[in-house]
RNA sequence: GGGCGAAUGGCGGAAUUGGUAGACGCGCACGACUCAAAAUCGUGUUUCGCAAGAAGUGAGAGUUCGAUUCUCUCUUCGCCCA
């Protein structure tokens, strides 16, 4: 018998997968469509092990899909602006689109091994100019809807990469790739108005009953809805300034109140922009970044003015006015008033200047003297020391009755306030989608005539510059434009601006003139389920989200708002980890083990290793595992096969040499069973074997289930049992009227995850271009016997077959005259029994 | 500090949602084949115990005839936010 040769096998399944379009998919409003979609890769030179796992996972669900009659649209594309390429470019001296086509050839080709069931007519690649041209376009429609606009801003700036970074790409105050601590910069940046569509967002998640419900509280907390009031302070000390409003969730501290804290960028900063103290201070604050983790931990510092804040509720307590750098102002108004006795920071402040810390809550078993010492009190109690709101309930009562009285009084009006900030797009980078912006002499906005679309990105160009490599390319920034001189904005856009509608250009992505057609988008949004890493649960979710909103605003042709229908998130891929004695990290190639506890190094078998747990594979830690090597090794059946096996896919899992290996044995094995099987079908078959149709039904009755539930690690345990009950029938060497009929629907079921391994078994069995899945006769899921469980006082004592149905009464005769547990009952008193019918008894015995 | 989630053999993990805990795999042990090894196949493998039996799903309580599953408290770990 022939060992399998995956390597002529899956080459020659590949060949015709392709030859024949098996895969492309094509709008028929007759049948029912399944979009099914990966986050794309960015293409950074080869596959790894999480791209492996994920296209597995929906090339599984794709596959079965399409064999259950869904028109699947199953694409894939490249996130190929970004970073990555243009460091790459700047340190090998490389063409930035040079390198990252390089690099989507090897990733296609890689893709392509794996056996995915892609329709690759309608890749894409966000940097191909037939892609960002619709870009373009979209963004000036956002322009005309009033979504995009410019402002000053502070940004994160990164000093090494010279970039400006997201708030989300700071992590603990430093760089997310460079690890540079990050600075304060002010500059005039794009922006698009997310917070426009803030309560519809939170909102809309309610719908999404098909995300992870973990994902939707990450979304919910990042919006973050907080109920307060804004509240008048009159002002004593200056002629210009009457009052400051100021923003609060917890107006009912007020009687706490002992200072004013304002932002530096407060409109009331331009009193002192001639103090020399002042700006000291100001450039002081700049020192720390912008997110608000980075502002929560710098030290609080202050800047006293010399004004001072009226109480409203009490005119005679007059507090001092500080600038602070823990005040934001795009939360709220930029001013807050200070609680030191209930709020951490405000507590720290009033520690390091000396300022009034006067308690207003106690908690509910303290009495009306509790006094707020070394730290503030946070929680729940009642309100104290505060007049006409004493007694009040905190923080729901008390809160609401601070408002109403504000209000009625005119001292404060109520006011949601959201968290969600606008989203910043600008980037001084080269690589990545031109802003259709150009400026005129007068510093002037003016759209980039349709005409004159797309504004290409120079190529060839010094990438080699301080800064953005765009501002030295002077014949391309310097434009005519209706006549007028203009200079084109030199910034190009975030790339998650990028990911964020490439899901509709899939729908028809070879549309020249329309980002989309909206038929197609019509017959194929949303996207049915949608499958990648839960590190992108808020940013490129909630920006896709957006743009459905964005483009379908005064849009009465697009009738939905959420691109993705379903969303599964899956766990990393992990390896453990090792080091040498200098504790130098050490690939898994560069160390051997013999039994499997004592690790050495190949290169110097006397040095010992040291084994550290197993984390998500990275570079950095030197854990990972090439999938090139294991696929040339092993075949990509056996990989694909590995990949969801041991682990659920939403939890990470442990990759390991020994089970890779199993994984290839076992389709070995399988492969000599049907092979087996194939010739035993041959022979004379006299009868039926009702025992295969029951075990056949009931096993893809358990297959549809897991399949449907992402429980794909079930369904390889349930391909090993498959396995251990064929090769038993298989051993008799007879063959029955329905084996064949059977191992047929067996390996149908087995396509998905196995696919060429699968579609070579067939092929000699009864080929066909189109199996369909099988369907269950459910009169062999119904067992002809119960197993009965016979517990006494809830404990498992024995057990019975029963043939038939059997009510209580004769169930009891029946073990009692077989005497299953009379140990027990002649030993106590029967209380009672309790039946579940064909099922369990439970005896209760005193 | 807040939110969410998890904890089951030596390991990864099952358990039809309150009804036989440990499916399936890895590892390990023993056996068969072999001059031998690898590969392959077979048997066993929660713990204690020779056995009968007993205990057992992070710890402790509770609800229940019955709890891995539900409730409360705690511990540890993970992720997200501050």
């Amino acid at each position: 018998m022939n060992r399998y040769n995956f390597k002529i096998i899956e080459e020659r399944w590949q060949k015709v997968w392709k030859k024949g379009n098996f895969f492309s998919s094509k709008v028929n409003k007759d049948q029912k469509k399944f979009y099914c979609l990966e986050m794309f890769p960015y293409p950074s030179g080869k596959i790894h092990m999480g791209h492996v796992r994920n296209y597995t996972i929906g090339d599984v669900l794709s596959r079965y899909k399409s064999l259950l009659g869904f028109n699947v649209l199953h694409p894939m594309g490249w996130d190929s602006f970004g970073m990555p390429a243009e460091n790459a470019a700047k340190q090998n001296k490389l063409d930035p689109k040079k390198w990252t086509e390089d690099n989507i050839e090897v990733m296609k080709s890689q893709l392509i091994k794996l056996g995915l069931s892609i329709d690759w007519n309608r890749e894409l690649s966000t940097c191909s100019e037939s892609y960002y041209k619709h870009q373009q376009k979209i963004f000036l429609e956002l322009y005309d809807k009033g979504l995009v606009y410019r402002k000053d801003s502070y940004v994160n700036w990164d000093p090494i990469d010279k970039t400006v970074l997201a708030n989300e790409q700071v992590i603990d105050g430093k760089g997310w790739r460079s690890g540079a601590i990050v600075e304060r910069k002010k500059l005039n940046q794009w922006f698009f108005k997310i917070s426009h569509f803030s309560e519809d967002l939170l909102k809309n998640l309610d719908t999404l009953s098909e995300w992870p419900e973990k994902v939707k509280t990450m979304q919910r907390n990042w919006i973050g809805k907080s109920f307060g009031c804004e509240i008048d302070f009159q002002i004593e000390g200056s002629k210009d300034i009457k009052s400051i409003k100021c923003y609060t969730t917890r107006p009912d501290t007020l009687y706490g109140l002992s200072f004013l804290a304002l932002s530096i960028d407060h409109p009331l900063s331009k009193l002192y922009i001639n103090d020399k103290k002042f700006l000291d201070f100001k450039k002081e604050c700049s020192t720390s970044g912008t997110t608000e983790e980075s502002i929560a931990q710098a030290p609080k510092i202050g800047f006293k003015t010399d004004l001072f804040a009226i109480n409203p509720f009490d005119q005679n307590n007059k507090v001092p006015v500080y600038f602070a750098n823990f005040v934001l102002m795009d939360y709220g108004l930029g001013a807050v008033f200070g609680c030191p006795a209930h709020d951490q920071r405000d507590f720290d402040f009033a520690k390091k200047y000396n300022l009034e810390i006067k308690t207003v809550v106690r908690p509910k078993d303290e009495n009306e003297d509790y006094r707020v010492n070394t730290e503030p009190y946070v929680g729940e109690g009642y309100i104290i020391n505060s007049e006409f709101l004493n007694g009040s309930k905190v923080p729901d009562e008390s809160i609401n009755k601070t408002i109403d009285i504000l209000e009625k009084k005119n001292l404060g009006k109520r006011k949601t306030n959201y968290r969600l900030k606008d989203w910043g797009i600008s980037r001084q980078r080269y690589w990545g989608c031109p802003i259709p912006i150009a400026y005129d002499e007068n510093d002037e906005i003016v759209k980039i005539p349709e005409k004159d679309l797309p504004v290409k990105l120079p190529e060839n160009i010094d990438i080699n510059t301080n800064g953005n490599p765009l501002d030295a390319v002077k014949e391309w920034k310097n434009i005519i434009i209706d006549g007028k001189k203009c200079k084109r904005e030199t910034d190009t856009l975030d790339t998650f601006v990028d990911s964020s509608w490439y899901f509709l250009r899939f729908c028809s992505s070879n549309d020249k003139t329309n980002p989309f057609n909206q038929e197609e988008i019509d017959y194929w949004m949303p996207v049915d389920q949608y499958i990648g890493g839960v590190e992108h649960a808020i940013l490129h979710l909630l920006y896709s989200r957006f743009f459905m909103r964005a483009i379908g605003m005064n849009n009465n042709e697009i009738n939905f708002k959420e691109p993705f229908r379903g969303l599964f998130t899956q766990g990393m891929v992990c390896h453990e980890t090792y080091k040498d004695e200098e504790n130098n990290w050490l690939s898994p190639e560069e160390v051997f083990t013999k039994d499997g506890k004592n690790y050495f190094q190949k290169n110097e078998p006397s040095k010992k290793v040291k084994v550290g747990p197993s984390e998500s594979m990275s570079k950095s830690k030197k854990n990972t595992i090439d999938p090139q090597n294991i696929i040339d090794e092993y075949g990509a059946d056996s990989v694909r096969f590995f990949i969801l096996s041991d682990s659920p896919p939403e939890r990470d899992i442990q990759w390991s040499e020994e089970g890779m290996l199993s994984s290839y044995k076992f389709i070995q094995k399988l492969w000599a069973l049907s092979e087996n099987i194939f010739e035993i079908s041959k022979l004379e078959a006299k009868e039926n074997s009702e025992e295969i149709e029951i075990f056949t039904n009931q096993i893809i009755d358990k297959i549809n289930r897991a399949l449907d539930k992402f429980r794909y690690n079930i369904i390889i345990a349930v391909f090993h049992e498959i396995y251990t009950f064929f090769r038993k029938i298989s051993e008799k060497n007879k063959n029955f009227k329905n084996l064949k009929k059977n191992f047929e629907k067996i390996l149908i079921i087995m396509l998905p995850v196995i696919p060429h391994f699968a579609n070579e078994c067939l092929s000699k069995f009864n080929f066909k271009e189109d199996f369909q899945w099988p369907q269950i006769d459910k009169k062999y899921l119904v067992k002809d016997k119960n197993l009965i469980v016979i517990q006494v006082n809830g404990k498992k004592r024995n057990t019975i077959l029963i043939g038939e149905d059997i009510d209580e009464k004769d169930l009891v005769d029946l073990i009692k005259n077989k005497q299953l547990i009379s140990k027990y009952l002649d030993n106590g008193e029967l209380k009672k029994t309790i039946y579940i019918k064909n099922r369990l008894i439970n005896f209760i015995i005193k």
